[in-house]
DNA sequence: TCCATAGTTCGGAACTTTAGAACTATTGAA
DNA sequence: TTCAATAGTTCTAAAGTTCCGAACTATGGA
């Protein structure tokens, strides 16, 4: 098999970075990966955020971040595992990765109102 | 004449702000309009990074920037006078501005080699 | 071997971006 | 007021990107 090849650290561009997060799917799925301590596969998303996502829509959001360089990508046996690079890119970047986290969170806490957890409403 | 729209602080998006910023003519033009203390009209950035952008794309520039909150534009007579927002995304969205921008830095000093200061010259 | 599962690639439709041409708004001079 | 110049916007078509179903590839198990 392809053995899926991930940009070096000193490779990486904010320009990358940026555009990889700035879609709405690509955000959550790369938190949840960034967040969860083992690795997750791809089809673990195939229900991101309330939507379903056909699977060939969902390998591209990986490959984006895959070359990206935010995630890293390993197949064990049939199904892919996936990790974040944050700690890699934090050395190069320094508080960018946080931030942008940080800023989701701000932003999706303050959607569902201060203090409730409702649900999203488009 | 038409006032110029801009959005509210609270109706700024994280991917509004990442994807504005992804594209890196219009990262070179915040960078420069955040770090200057007077306001900036658009012709001055007929060559950025010694591209000669064409107006058109240019005015859409200004328009990515301004719809996704980064700059406010004014005209001032025959021109128009941009300031960047900084300040109020820094209140909703705490250090991801400087986080970009200080990546930013980091990319195009590796890029010039370790000594430099970041800030292109010419 | 054949089958099921997980993911990738292909190709066309839908959407976005780019940039030249035409346009609008403002200023200043005649 | 009219004319010309300057600064920026809008129009539109071509080029580029993204989305998603269908077909495909890779792995593992019966």
């Amino acid at each position: 098999m392809k053995p899926l090849s991930h940009p070096a650290v000193d490779d990486l561009t904010v320009e990358g970075i940026l555009h990889a997060l700035s879609d709405p799917v690509r955000a959550a799925i790369f938190a949840d990966i960034a967040q969860s301590a083992c690795a997750q596969n791809c089809s673990n998303f195939l229900q991101v955020k309330e939507r379903d996502i056909p699977k060939s829509t969902l390998s591209q959001h990986f490959r984006t971040l895959r070359e990206a360089g935010l995630i890293r990508g390993e197949r064990q046996g049939v199904e892919m595992q996936n990790t974040s690079r944050c700690a890699e890119i934090d050395r190069r970047f320094p508080g960018l990765i946080p931030a942008i986290m940080k800023a989701h969170q701000v932003q999706s806490g303050a959607k569902r109102g201060a203090g409730g957890q409702g649900r999203k409403r488009a």
